[in-house]
DNA sequence: TCCGCCCAAACTGCATTCATAATTCATAAT
DNA sequence: ATTATGAATTATGAATGCAGTTTGGGCGGA
């Protein structure tokens, strides 16, 4: 068969539970919807004018996530993050981490360790600029670019998943002057690994890395967590 | 309140959409359902005689576990194994096993070290005797355990969803004699890690362990993929 | 005032139904 | 004979309806 058009890489538009997994897990992310509160299934279908099926498909699919609880007839939760799932989960992502590194250093292009050189610049820029948001935006640029360099699909999304879980305290988590230094100085030393394509000790930077993040996170959640909910 | 009854760990019974869940994952996993084939949802449902509903919640949940891909208007397919996939899910499960290996040997208790002396030296009769179903079967009885004294729930979640994944083929890779003989020898060394607490060495070894089992499983799907089924 | 009971309202679980896209098969044209 | 076209069939996508469970409030009794 020879027709005028070539072969394109078969688009396939997302069906409708796909887009709601999506939209509500970026509102569960972002904090639209506050960890610990009840999430009646009627509120999400009139607020996206969707019918119950595909939504409750959605539900199901970030609850396997963990981003939210179901009890059988008693609906959904979204999940509230403790300091203990804290415990676990950053001790995964560390081994996750480390092993991106390690594949990364094998796989990484020139230009791919220029691009995250450019960003980790950026980076730096507001870092000294004291802007928390921006900083945390390329840093997670970074991360992910680290990650797309690994070439490990499965390993991304095994990351991604967990880091979805916990960023909702990885957000707000403002450091001290002293922790944000450090995190800037293990940003430079990751850059150096990469440019070294040093995969052994990038992935122990990572890892380092990611145990001070925990620290961090963790304490944030103590001072900030009301006794009340439980 | 106070009752006679102590707090039970919250007995709900399952859902249909959950118990579906299960069930058609354990099909998939003990090749019930073969890599490959198309699950038309209408012979599911007078499989297991229900309606479309809860079917179709639990092939979305299946579907971001990787056991199944889903095309939208198109249906749900049994994931095939390619050796890709094996190269990118084998070092993720080695990172997660090595992580489970470390902190088992922080954890563990003499009763479960114990314990796994007793598996393991079953799993040493069952190799003498060349049974190999019941080989696996204690074998993945030991991982497990490991997986437990590792005391996080999240890692255990992670790494059974992939092992999941790739079971399929694990089963069915018939091993050489060297092969066996060195599987066994292996977990001698992964006893000796555990009796002596030994985290450092007992995540390298588990790591190694995963790698020698990747090439078995690799060797096999290449040997056993008719070419037909790409 | 406090506790238990009962009933109504609200919500979830599942089945059914309608709508729409994909597939199959017969037919026609080259 | 082969390929393309189009209608019929089949499968999936999504909405609706009904049954069963949970929740919350009011009422009566201790």
């Amino acid at each position: 068969m020879t027709t005028a058009l070539s072969t394109q890489p078969a688009f396939r538009r997302k069906s409708l539970h796909e887009e709601l997994t999506d939209a509500i897990r970026e509102q569960i992310v972002n904090g639209d919807l506050a960890a610990g509160i009840r999430v009646p299934e009627k509120d999400l279908c009139t607020f996206y004018g969707v019918s119950r099926t595909p939504l409750r498909e959605a539900l199901k699919v970030l609850a396997t996530e963990g981003l939210l609880s179901l009890e059988p007839n008693r609906g959904a939760w979204v999940s509230r993050i403790t300091t203990e799932d804290l415990d676990e989960v950053f001790p995964v992502m560390g081994a996750l981490e480390a092993l991106s590194g390690e594949l990364a250093c094998k796989h990484i292009t020139d230009d791919e360790i220029g691009r995250i050189r450019v960003l980790h610049r950026q980076m730096v820029k507001h870092y000294e600029k004291r802007e928390l948001a921006k900083y945390f935006e390329v840093n997670q640029r970074i991360h992910e670019a680290i990650l797309e360099a690994a070439r490990n699909e499965t390993l991304a999304i095994q990351y991604r998943s967990l880091a979805a879980r916990v960023r909702r305290a990885r957000y707000v988590a403002n450091m001290t002057q002293d922790r944000w230094a450090q995190a800037t100085d293990e940003h430079e030393q990751i850059m150096e690994c990469l440019e070294t394509r040093d995969g052994e000790r990038l992935s122990v930077v990572l890892k380092m890395h990611l145990e001070h993040k925990l620290e961090t996170v963790r304490q944030w959640l103590i001072d900030n967590q009301s006794p009340s909910d439980a």
